[in-house]
RNA sequence: GGGACUGUAGCUCAGUUGGUUAGAGCGCGCGCCUGUCACGCGCGAGGUCGCGGGUUCGAGUCCCGUCAGUCCCGCCA
């Protein structure tokens, strides 16, 4: 029907005849000549039609309205030197309309204009409802093109340069205990059993290593039934790879290559390597979170051993229990942090009280390094002490300290959330940066107090740090995450492919023998039949597209996005089903709808 | 499960201390206009102020409930 894209016209085209097809973007008739914008998916064109030049078109051409569907054959010219519009890049050219067809037109109002001045805000719930009049908007037509272009660059990477090979694992799979809440299917042919929605491929993939494939990725959908956020939905995509013998280094190695390949072709970015790196243990200690955004400075410091002995009960307590006292200090702080906002009602204080903190403590450090606060740390305070309290925390006159005491992920979680906030409103962070960087040495396990049991940081599938293998409860993991300016982008990990360790590991996390053979049997079994050593990653590739589009939400980079509540506006899912459905699966709802209250 | 914000014309928003006929820009319809590109000018249509209840002489505005969307906490190995 046509025989180029509209936003691909440029002045090596002049003199040709031309077919385009697409919507009507724009429509200004200026009386005795009408100019359209044609759009498509590749950018828009202006179209030209008169009496004079372009006689047969001119009267459908007045017809036209926005969004109509139209197919123009015409010749392209040079535009005028007065009318070039440098600020699109078919701006120097136009083409006469000589034919118009309509192929559709458009019957009731658009419930929002398809085409947008400016970054014109639409209620989101009105998008997701006409979710593709929303994908025709230039801003989701690009976002959906870069995600492509992204998944393109990692096929490129991954199977043209590494010789990895795609291999789709089943959707419908069995439910696992770890992990989130999973997605269940009645199954019609085994009655009274149930299907899972896979959250990960992980098994298979490490199936697929005992296989033999040795190089495996997929572009994998995965579900998890868990409550939504910007950056969660039930349904997303994961970058899953595994590969066979290729150590933590290797694998990293390899990841590297792919990360640096997906910079380079999307954002022209050239990343030096190898990246940064940083152990999880540092991490937590100067930032409080495994997944610091280095972009900007604001270390934590750790001043337990200063305070342990101090006649401030709040700071030697909280470390007499087994806590810490760390401080963030902020260069600065006294010209840019009021006392109001550190205190009940400050946002501050808001933000640390959410992470748990009781309140914050604060120092400010003033001419002559005389310090400022309240009486009782004052007091509690030498001249050595002080003194040395402003050595490990490097604070010059101007500075301010705010303190963190108690249980250390408290602590942590505090600071961390007051170092972001002070760093986003300080203007810290350089938006420019693009900064990864790789976070190792995971625990093995962290300690659930509500179930009294370890838990897998990362999963029960991750292989201990062979010099810790002699107490798994302490043990480090080989496990790794990739950080992009504060984002976890992906993690991964070297596996267990022995039965005895990963035995070990079912037990440390409270699976008795039992459960795990029910569970996990086959994968116990399949470690008897030869598996090599093996390792992978899964990236979080709605994650990457959005931090690549400059977007805030995964659902601004995926085609049907579920709202926070979990539903699909477009088609109005989930729904009801027929009742002789039901009946066929044995299943009953006892779900009882609320009575409209009155 | 919890907290916060939002909901007024097709869209985006304004609407003061509760006050009489609810406004603007865009879009839409009609007319004029031959170089616009967010075209311009004129005229016009378009409203269950999310929904339900309450307070009041009077509610878009105050109160209660509810629905929807968003952000966050919990949750998400």
């Amino acid at each position: 029907m046509r025989t180029h894209y509209c936003g691909t016209i440029r002045t090596e085209q002049i003199g040709e005849t031309i077919t385009l097809c697409g919507w009507v973007d724009r429509r200004r008739d200026l009386g005795g000549v009408i100019f359209l914008h044609l759009r498509d998916r590749s950018g828009s064109v202006q179209v030209v039609s008169d009496p004079i030049r372009t006689p047969a078109s001119y009267h459908l051409a007045e017809t036209l309205r926005s969004e109509y569907v139209v197919k123009i054959t015409g010749r392209v010219y040079n535009r005028p030197e007065e009318s070039l519009n440098t600020r699109i890049p078919t701006g120097e050219i136009e083409v006469y309309a000589e034919q118009i067809e309509v192929l559709n037109r458009v019957h009731n109002q658009l419930p929002f204009q398809v085409s947008q001045t400016e970054n014109e805000f639409v209620r989101e719930d009105l998008r997701l409802k006409y979710r593709y009049l929303d994908l025709r908007r230039e801003r989701m037509s690009a976002n959906l093109q870069l995600r492509h272009r992204v998944i393109k660059a990692i096929r490129r990477c991954l199977e043209d340069r590494f010789n990895f090979m795609e291999i789709e694992t089943p959707i419908l799979t069995r439910s696992t205990p770890e992990g989130a809440r999973d997605f269940i299917l009645p199954s019609r042919v085994n009655l009274g059993e149930w299907f899972a929605l896979p959250q990960s491929p992980q098994l298979f993939k490490q199936l697929l290593m005992v296989s033999g494939f040795d190089r495996y990725y997929q572009v994998a959908r995965c579900f998890r039934d868990e409550d939504l956020r910007a950056d969660r939905q039930p349904e997303f995509t994961q970058l899953d790879m595994e590969m066979s013998f290729m150590s933590q280094e290797e694998i990293i190695d390899l990841n590297e290559e792919l990360i640096y390949q997906i910079f380079k072709e999307i954002k022209g970015i050239e990343l030096s390597r190898p990246f940064p790196r940083m152990t999880y243990a540092q991490a937590m200690d100067e930032y409080g979170c495994d997944k610091p955004d280095t972009r900007f400075d604001l270390k934590l410091v750790n001043v337990s051993e200063l305070f342990k002995d101090s006649q401030f009960k709040v700071f030697s307590g909280a470390i007499a229990s087994g806590g810490v006292v760390k401080i963030l200090p902020i260069p600065g702080g006294n010209e840019t942090i009021s006392n109001v906002r550190i205190k009940p009602g400050g946002n501050l204080f808001k933000e640390a009280a959410e992470a748990g903190a009781k309140g914050v403590a604060y120092i400010r450090v003033l001419d002559n390094n005389e310090i400022e606060t309240i009486g009782a740390i004052k007091d509690s305070l030498s001249e050595a002490s002080k003194q040395q309290l402003l050595t490990l925390t490097g604070a010059k006159p101007g500075d301010l300290l705010l303190f963190g005491a108690g249980d250390a992920a408290m602590v942590n979680k505090t600071l961390d959330r007051l170092r972001l906030v002070i760093g986003r409103e300080l203007g810290l962070i350089d938006d420019n940066k693009v900064n990864l960087l790789w976070v190792t040495d995971f625990p093995m396990f962290e300690y659930n107090a509500d179930e009294k049991r370890l838990e897998a940081l990362h999963h029960p599938f991750t292989a201990p740090h062979p010099d810790d293998i002699a107490d798994l409860t302490t043990a480090r993991a080989q496990a790794y995450d990739i950080i992009f300016n504060g984002t976890e982008i992906g993690g991964g990990s070297v596996r267990i492919h022995q039965r005895e360790i990963q035995e070990k590991v079912f037990s440390a996390i409270g699976l008795s023998t039992e459960e795990a053979n029910d569970k996990f049997g086959f994968l116990l079994e399949a470690f008897e039949f030869g598996t090599p050593p093996h390792g992978g990653i899964a990236y979080g590739l709605d994650r990457l597209v959005m931090l690549l589009a400059g977007e805030d939400s995964i659902r601004d980079v995926i085609a049907f996005p579920k709202t926070q509540q979990a539903r699909c506006l477009l088609m109005n899912a989930p729904s009801g089903v027929d009742t002789k459905q039901l009946k066929e699966l044995e299943v009953i709802s006892t779900y009882k709808p609320k009575a409209d209250s009155q």
